[in-house]
RNA sequence: GGAGAGAUGGCCGAGUCGGCUGAAGGCGCUCGCCUGCUAAGCGAGUGUGCGCUGUAAAGGCGCACCGAGGGUUCGAAUCCCUCUCUCUCCGCCA
C-alpha cells in the first residue's frame, strides 16, 4: 500500500506508473473521495470539539449541583448530527481504502521501462548449458520412465497439477530441502522458521495477495483460512503490528513450506510435469531491513538464491522485470531463471524482490532507531532459495544420463545416502 | 467440546460510584549534571494516526485511539451485547 498522502501529493507520478504498469485504475475518483472525506472530516471533528467543551462543562455544573438540562438538551441534537456524519465518513473511508490496496507499488528507479516479459533484460549468467551425446528428455519423461514421478495417479486421487513421488525422487526432493535450508541457515546467516501452511486473509492483506488476487488462492470452507500460496506470506507477517529495534536489523528468515495455488488463468500453459502444480515445495528467504540498506540486502538475497545452483554445478541467467512485468507489491525484482536442457529453455526458479515499505505499511511492521521515539516503516525483501520442485526439475534434466539415470551433484549426495545415481527400479 | 479468568502505551502494571486519564507508578530509552573509567545517583524528556495551520528545522491547535466491532448516554478504558485471541481446569487427541 502507498502512502495516502504520497499518493496525494505525487498524483501525476502515481498515474504514470499505474501506465508503465498497464493498469487501469480510477484515480480520479480516488481524488474526489479523498477531497470529500477532508471536508467532512473538518466537519465532525468541528462539532465533536463542541461537545468536548459541553461535557466540560456539564461536568462541571454537575460537580456544582447547578442544571444543566439547557447544555444536555442542547447536545443531544450535535450528537446526533455527529453520528450522521461519522457514518459519512466511514463509507468513504472504506472506499478510499479499498482503491489504495489496489494500487501496486511504485518500481524502482532502477527497475526498466518496458511493456512485457520480452522487455525484461538479462543481467547476468553463470556457467554453460551442459553438452550430451544424445537428445536430452523433458523431465516428466525421465522420471516417468525411472519410476520416481507418478502423475497418472496422483491425478486419480486428487486431479490435474498434482504429483506423486516414489522412492529417490522423494528423496531427492526432500534432500533439495535440507541442502537449500542448511546453505542459508549456517553459510548464509538465516534463522530457519516452518509456519503455519494456512493463513488468514488480514495476513493476505499485509503482503499484498490479497484484495486483488484472491482468485489465485485456495480457500478453506466455511473458515477464514487460505492455503499459503508462498512462505513468504507468513514469515512476512511474522512481525506484523510490531516495532522492531535497529539493532535487531536486518532479520533474515529462511523457511520450507509447500506452496498452494490455483493457477487460476493458465489452462493449457506447462500441462505436463512438474514445472506448474497447485502444490510444490518452496525454500523461501525473507529479509527485514532498514530503508537505506534494502538494496543492498536484496543483492546479497540474489547471491544467496544463486548460490544454491552455482554449488548443483547448474546454468543459469538473470534477469531484471521491467516495469509492465513487475508483480503488484514488488518496486524491483530479479528471476533466477535455470537452463532445462529437455525442453531447450530457461525456466524461472527464484523471485528476488524489494517491496521496500510497500508491504510494511500494510502489515505495520515498523521498526524505531537508537535514540529515537519515531518509528519507520522496515523494507521487506525476499527470494526463493529455490522452488523446491523446480530444482529437481533443473536436476533431473540436466544430469540425465543417455542410460537413462539420473546422476546427484556432489554437493547432495550427503543428503541422499551417499547415493551417486538414481536408476531404474529392478 | 465444557467451565472460569483476562486483553491498557516499547515493556510491566494502576485505573475509585461512567465526567480535566493520553492515561498513576515502574522498567527501558534519550538528553543534561555528576564521575579518571564503569556502576550507582540527580534533573528533564519520552505513543500513534488523521485534519487544520505552519517552520530553515520546528512548532501550534483540533479529533480519534485503553484486543476488534456494535449499543446505552449530553459524556464510556470504565456499563451492556457480539466476536477474536491468551491463560487455567475438565474432556478428547498425534
Amino acid at each position: 500500500m502507498l502512502d495516502l498522502k504520497f499518493v496525494r501529493d505525487h498524483f501525476d507520478q502515481v498515474y504514470g506508473m499505474l501506465k508503465n504498469r498497464r493498469q487501469n485504475l480510477d484515480l480520479k475518483l480516488f481524488a474526489d473521495l479523498d477531497e470529500k472525506r477532508r471536508s467532512i472530516l473538518r466537519e465532525v471533528e468541528e462539532l465533536k470539539h463542541r461537545r468536548n467543551v459541553a461535557s466540560d462543562e456539564i461536568s462541571q455544573l454537575k460537580k456544582d449541583k447547578k442544571d444543566a438540562s439547557t447544555q444536555i438538551e442542547a447536545m443531544r441534537d450535535v450528537s446526533q448530527s455527529i453520528k450522521v456524519l461519522d457514518q459519512e465518513l466511514l463509507d468513504i473511508e472504506q472506499k478510499c481504502k479499498e482503491i489504495l490496496l489496489l494500487i501496486p507499488n511504485m518500481p524502482h528507479e532502477s527497475t526498466p521501462l518496458g511493456a512485457d516479459e520480452k522487455d525484461n533484460p538479462e543481467v547476468k549468467k553463470w556457467g554453460e548449458p551442459p553438452k550430451f551425446q544424445f537428445d536430452p528428455k523433458p523431465h516428466w519423461e525421465v522420471g516417468e520412465s525411472l519410476g520416481i514421478l507418478d502423475f497418472e495417479r496422483a491425478a486419480r486421487m486428487t486431479g490435474a497439477r498434482f504429483a506423486l513421488y516414489w522412492g529417490q525422487g522423494a528423496a531427492l526432493e526432500r534432500a533439495l530441502i535440507s541442502f537449500m535450508l542448511d546453505m542459508h541457515t549456517r553459510r548464509h546467516g538465516y534463522t530457519e522458521v516452518l509456519p503455519p501452511f494456512m493463513v488468514n486473509s488480514g495476513s493476505l492483506m499485509g503482503t499484498g495477495q490479497l484484495p486483488k488476487f484472491q482468485s489465485d488462492l485456495f480457500k478453506l470452507e466455511g473458515w477464514d483460512y487460505y492455503l499459503i500460496p508462498t512462505a513468504e506470506v507468513p514469515v512476512t507477517n511474522i512481525h506484523a503490528g510490531e516495532v522492531l529495534d535497529e539493532d535487531e536489523l536486518p532479520k533474515l528468515y529462511a523457511a520450507y513450506t509447500p506452496c498452494f495455488r490455483s493457477e487460476a488463468g493458465s489452462y493449457g500453459k506447462d500441462t505436463r510435469g512438474l514445472i506448474r502444480q497447485h502444490q510444490f515445495n518452496k525454500v523461501e528467504m525473507v529479509k527485514f531491513t532498514q530503508p537505506e540498506t534494502s538494496y543492498d540486502e536484496l543483492e546479497k538475497l540474489l547471491l544467496n538464491a544463486e548460490a544454491i545452483l552455482q554449488e548443483l554445478g547448474i546454468h543459469y541467467r538473470v534477469i531484471s522485470l521491467c516495469t509492465g512485468d513487475l508483480g503488484f507489491s514488488a518496486s524491483k525484482t530479479y528471476d533466477i531463471e535455470v537452463w532445462l536442457p529437455g525442453q531447450n529453455t530457461y525456466r524461472e526458479i527464484s523471485s528476488c524482490s524489494n517491496f521496500e515499505d510497500f508491504q510494511a505499511r500494510r502489515a505495520n511492521i515498523r521498526f524505531r532507531r537508537k535514540g529515537q521515539s519515531k518509528t519507520e516503516l522496515v523494507h521487506t525483501i525476499n527470494g526463493s532459495g529455490l522452488a523446491v520442485g523446480r530444482t529437481l526439475v533443473a536436476v533431473i534434466e540436466n544430469y540425465q544420463q543417455e542410460d537413462g539415470s539420473v546422476a546427484i551433484p556432489p554437493a547432495l549426495r550427503p543428503y541422499m545416502g551417499n547415493t551417486e545415481k538414481i536408476e531404474k527400479r529392478a
